[in-house]
DNA sequence: TAAGATCCCTTGTGTCACAAGGGGTGGGCA
DNA sequence: TGCCCACCCCTTGTGACACAAGGGATCTTA
């Protein structure tokens, strides 16, 4: 019964990861966080799953990585969004509140047989 | 780039399915229909994906199915929603609601340094 | 100095959408 | 009459991905 709260995630981890980026450079943790946080602590990602996501965006050329130090003195991974990844985040986002629109719609109808 | 536009039917594609079935008894090729002009062909659901979505369903006993025969006069499976598929849909519709909510609320936030 | 928080990563495992096939039937049309 | 197309059902790869469950290193604090 609970396996439908995470459904939702697995569509919208990428942009949300690009989102967090389009301010400033982070690194994986802080993102985790501030999912969490921005969400009200409905979606929370593994660790499991950001790692590989981010290393897939930057295989992709969304986002670039350097080595720095956080600010709790500890060494960390930021990344930082590239020019594509902005593209891809605006592209992104328009297209997934089309979609949710359009399912939301569907889903508010009276029934199909008044399709 | 186009593979953005295929994302959020991952998530939604039982719900849909749920929700063709709240209002009458279905087969297959008409649900797709549905879903189709639901979304203004939006979602394009397969042929691939749709079945094994509808024995999944039926495997977890949200849904039940009978052979009849269609408008058209031709051999059809229809299924429709049992007692727990019902509780099923609108626990789901709930949780999506939800979450696509919180989700549209995070990326429209000025930005992660101000959360 | 021990513990806990912070930060990074990988390897199964299972699920799922999709592409690409296949098959059977009925109605319309040449 | 015979053929084609729309209708309607299904299966088998294949690839992508979230997740659980591990492991490791560093810094701070008690």
């Amino acid at each position: 019964m609970a396996d439908a709260e995470i459904d939702l995630l697995r569509s919208s981890l990428d942009l949300l990861v690009l989102k967090a980026l389009t301010w400033a450079p982070m690194h994986g943790y802080a993102i985790s966080e501030w999912i969490e946080s921005a969400t009200a602590s409905l979606l929370l990602v593994e660790e499991g799953t950001l790692y590989p996501a981010l290393h897939r965006l930057e295989r992709r050329g969304w986002i670039a990585s350097d080595w720095g130090v956080s600010d709790n003195n500890r060494r960390a991974k930021f990344y930082k969004l590239t020019a594509a990844g902005r593209a891809r985040y605006r592209a992104e986002w328009t297209v997934w509140q089309r979609h949710a629109a359009a399912i939301a719609g569907a889903l508010r109808r009276a029934g199909p047989a008044t399709a």
